[in-house]
DNA sequence: CGATTAATAAGTGTATACACTTATTATATG
DNA sequence: CATATAATAAGTGTATACACTTATTAATCG
């Protein structure tokens, strides 16, 4: 498994030993792109986006077709895929989309409320005052353009300064976890975004945080962080649960 | 993507529709196995025991060899392995086993309290009489033989027990996250194995878990299992920083 | 003799062929 | 006419061939 044999002649000789790695965390869960990480992002995205939507099959050739490729890189894709929980592999049958339930969203909330609760605490205990006058700044111009800008764009802003505090603990693992909740969150948003509204009370609660941050008071952002999901599962929930119970 | 064309004449039609599925969660994230399943199976345990060591270089070749199969199954497993943060993939390269490092070490432990500590909490409030009784004969049956076995028995043994108690809370990710952290965490703990004891401490932990969900009380159960996975922490994390700098 | 260039070996990435699996339909059979 | 059986189509699973990538060594040349 790890190479033991030693030939000799010229040509490339591959890294025998272990050799130490420089630094790692960050950088080393990253793979460059390759093939079959492109249509796993595609993929992954029209997924999310409820584009392919709960209960399609997707089929290898007729991938392999629209991404101009053979089944190879597909195959590899949708393992991923279904590594990720985003697609169900049946042996010999094929990969589905699988399904959303009421139960999988609120489960979904009841662990952001845990990881992302911590990843405010953290901030506010790690935050420096340089970089509070950058969310300070990013939150200011949000506020000035938060009522003449699409629903959307005003979601993911906001969803950027979140993120973007969440960045200043250090934390590789947290942070993946973080964006991996709220990215799977996005499939069941999804069905309630149109009637949506709410912004001034979530924006409010953006302001809090950032307070509870400058304070340093990671109790206080944690808890401000775990009510604005709340309210927000609290809201969409009853839609998603008419969207979902509907199929 | 989605099937479109009506063949006809006889042969196999395969679902075109959107079929609605029965139940999902806990079904739908359990993937039938199939070749490049137990390859990564295999060589994630592998990983997860320092049998492959961090930093060591995974062939396509030499594994499909060892697994009797071609490389087709085998890249398969390594993307996956790649996806979950086990091997680092390297176009034209190859596979490598991610490095260990103190701060994911340190970061693990990070996420295990906040989420462990959510599964505590919620198996306080949700179990149910019989199932305590369960995890109470289970304790005493440990405490039997607490002395009489191998540490790693010990454990294994411990370990069942709070999974079994998480179980009760019905949320399958929740389930999963915490299986996923205490697997990661194996690569770390394995480096200070054979020196820790602290059995006795860390059973009387066990049996306080036990008492504050008998008593329903969700925050002691939390507070008890993150001082238990701090107290870990604390003792594992010089040996673990030895051994990891020693590389 | 140092620097540049070419040849080479060891690997990865993907297209393809073929064996296998399975649901469906048609056909034969009682 | 109902039921068992065989033929078939649509797909998956894997072995293999070949093109491409890259580090190393050897050969060439100033």
């Amino acid at each position: 498994m790890i190479e033991d044999s030693e030939p000799s002649g010229r040509g490339r000789r591959w890294p025998k030993a272990i050799v130490p790695v420089a630094s790692a965390t960050l950088v080393d869960l990253l793979d460059e792109r390759t093939g079959p990480d492109d249509i796993y992002q595609t993929l992954r995205r029209m997924i999310l986006y409820n584009e392919l939507p709960p209960g399609a099959w997707l089929r290898q050739q007729d991938l392999a077709r629209q991404f101009q490729t053979s089944r190879t890189p597909v195959r590899e894709a949708l393992r991923t895929l279904s590594q990720e929980g985003l697609v169900h592999l049946v042996p010999n049958h094929g990969a589905r989309v699988t399904s959303l339930t009421i139960e999988e969203f609120e489960e979904i909330y009841a662990l952001r409320s845990g990881i992302e609760g911590l990843a405010a605490r953290l901030t506010a205990q790690l935050v420096r005052p340089p970089q509070l006058s950058e969310l300070r700044a990013r939150l200011d111009g949000l506020e000035a353009q938060m009522h003449s800008i699409p629903l959307a764009t005003y979601l993911h802003e906001e969803w950027q300064f979140r993120l973007r505090s969440y960045e200043y603990t250090g934390r590789a693992r947290l942070l993946t976890q973080v964006v991996y909740l709220r990215e799977h969150s996005e499939r069941y948003i999804h069905l309630a975004y149109t009637r949506a509204a709410r912004i001034d009370e979530s924006f409010a609660a953006h302001r809090q945080l950032l307070a509870a941050y400058a304070a340093g008071d990671g109790g206080q952002a944690e808890v401000i962080l775990q009510a604005a999901l709340r309210a927000t599962l609290t809201h969409a929930g009853p839609l998603v649960r008419e969207q979902v119970a509907a199929r």
